[in-house]
DNA sequence: TTTAGCACTCCAGCCGGTAGAGTGCCAAGT
DNA sequence: ACTTGGCACTCTACCGGCTGGAGTGCTAAA
């Protein structure tokens, strides 16, 4: 249906939705005439405007207004019309210097979620890896804490912490507990976290008999800590506030149900989930997704990764009306510089193999 | 100056403090004649405004609308004209049931701040214990990871932990890591991380000779993981959205204010720790505090205690008028039952009988 | 196929009028 | 000395009508 549009068209859609973009006035006949410097008047303008209309890809607010996209107008826009601005070396440095090799995975994430938010003027959103099934298994800890609760840290191979209190029957000794994590330390060590869990379940029961009851402790204490899910934090959502300065964006209640959505997390993790598989930058317009609270914007994410293989997705949220060209290489150019950071300060650009 | 009121006259702005609060329409001196029950004219009740106003206790919108209270009016209210709300004990069931004492108390104070929100259907606030000076070190935990990088652990008494990864000059062998933590914990464990980090600065120069290298590796990870500041996430915020809910600031500008002053923490963390000082519940009105940002918003605080030392407070965020003689109670209660759950499980407190 | 012309539509802003709510003041009543 | 009813006044919110501007759709001519 909407095969190859015709140049001309082409050329008309594109200067409308950049004119769009650029002062989010309905745009009409005369001005794209004068705009799109192709030298026709607005009468023929108007015929091809039409057109597009018949093919959905811009709609007219009221019978005496100017056009504007549609979520397909864009489509179209980004996915074939679209030349991104490229990034200057200025903006490079300046992204680099944001996300240092040597920090805190966790800082780091948080850091590319606000350098997003603040370069974009949008909301910066960085999907967390889940510690599941992915991350290998560095170091396990037991420290007691008092009242018969002891505090479980979970150290994985990427330097991400995780750190849970269980309660147990009866009270430890510090040396019973330093026992039971050296045990657990020489087994598990070096494993991926599903495969720990899995052998977990099988040692429950052939454990030798001598060393039968630290193992059997360590082993219940940490299938405690790895079972419950650890859902939270997945999703960092930064420079919200930002959205507030967007007229298009001004309704409070539209502001409500995007908040919303920030806070309950869900849509947005499914969408963010769905760029994982893909490799490069992913764009999604509107309604398009089918999230109601989404409507009249766009999701522009990338994939990074961690010694080549992907495991997370970050990117920005913000109007419909967005200066693709501009975010698109910006969120493209974090994704890089963050996954090169946290696959360790050497590597920084050379794909590096990995032993492990 | 407002040295003390009328009777009559209190009766009178409580009732129409009331009633503002209640539908956010000044109120008129018909209405107010008749809610107030004191069988006036609304000629006199005019006469009593004229009063007030002249007071600064309330003021008029416009020539001719009712009467709406000041941040002063509100002030003299919440302190001597306001009656609380008892609390059911089946909204205590519910808060306890949210607040378990067996918890991570990063979840604890999370739980606590999303509870307040939702019960009140503001914004909950929690200000969360810089690690800083007051906790005792329990251990410490040294991880290598790649690349020259060391993860350091840190547990506090009170079952926080605290990682950060910092960098070295030479590689170290897992056991080299153990002892320096082994040394460190016997040395250490148990003060608290202000006298830490005063007796590192010593034991740093009269090393005795054979500790001298493992010593020497434990006390300079451990400075550099104790010096630098960790202010960061000092500050919970939740339920940001049900402000937007709130006719009184429907307006996006003045939701952009609070907005930015949410990331920014700056100004809401020093009003909090005001507040830390007193013990009970804390009123902060309007512009009373100086902050630009909390224009038409009031926030209620309470500090918190483990084991009897005030550690923190919590709070509400909303708008002047909001209903403090509900929120006022939920805060109190929030305090002491997030007190008792961070003071260990056995002491689930004994009933408060006292009244304010 | 493109263009000029024309009638038509719709929005945004402005004006004037009106109803409603509430005040301030004054003079009379208790 | 208070309290009250009465009265004139003021301000807002709302409605309807009017107007100018912008832009379209259609048609007929180039």
């Amino acid at each position: 249906m909407s095969s190859t549009l015709n140049t001309r068209t082409e050329i008309l859609l594109k200067t409308l939705i950049e004119r769009y973009i650029a002062d989010g006035q309905p745009v009409g006949s005369r001005t794209l005439a004068r705009q799109a410097g192709l030298d026709l008047s607005p009468a023929t303008v108007r015929n091809i405007m039409s057109d597009l209309e018949e093919l959905g890809l811009v709609t007219s607010p009221h019978t005496s207004a100017g056009r504007v996209p549609t979520d397909r107008g864009y489509r179209v826009f980004v996915d074939t019309l679209l030349q991104v601005r490229p990034i200057t070396t200025n903006e490079v440095r300046k992204i680099r210097h944001e996300i240092e090799a040597d920090q805190d995975p966790q800082h780091l994430l948080a850091n590319a979620s606000h350098l997003l938010s603040e370069v974009c003027r949008l909301a910066g959103l960085v999907m967390v890896p889940r510690r599941e099934e992915q991350a290998a298994l560095r170091q396990l800890d037991f420290v007691g804490l008092t009242g018969r609760r002891i505090l479980v840290i979970l150290v994985t191979q990427d330097g991400q912490v995780h750190n849970r209190i269980i309660n147990v029957e009866r009270d430890y000794s510090a040396s019973e507990l330093e026992q039971a994590a050296n045990y657990f330390n020489d087994a598990y060590a070096g494993l991926g976290l599903a495969e720990v869990r899995r052998q977990l379940l099988r040692d429950l029961e052939a454990a030798s008999s001598d060393l039968q009851r630290i193992m059997d402790l360590a082993t219940r204490m940490a299938r405690q800590a790895l079972t419950e899910e650890d859902k939270h934090d997945e999703l960092m959502v930064s420079g919200e506030s930002n959205l507030m300065d967007i007229p298009d964006l001004m309704d409070v209640r539209k502001l409500r149900l995007l908040f919303d959505a920030f806070n309950t997390k869900r849509d947005l993790l499914h969408l963010l989930d769905q760029s994982m598989r893909a490799g490069g930058v992913k764009i999604f317009i509107g309604a398009e997704a089918g999230y109601e609270a989404l409507r009249e914007c766009s999701v522009v994410t990338a994939p990074y990764s961690i010694e080549g293989t992907v495991v997370g997705t970050l990117g920005v949220i913000g109007p419909t009306r967005m200066a693709y060209e501009q975010v698109i290489p910006i969120v493209d150019i974090t994704a890089r510089l963050l996954s090169a950071a946290l696959s360790g300060p050497d590597r920084l650009e050379s794909p590096g193999r990995d032993s492990h």
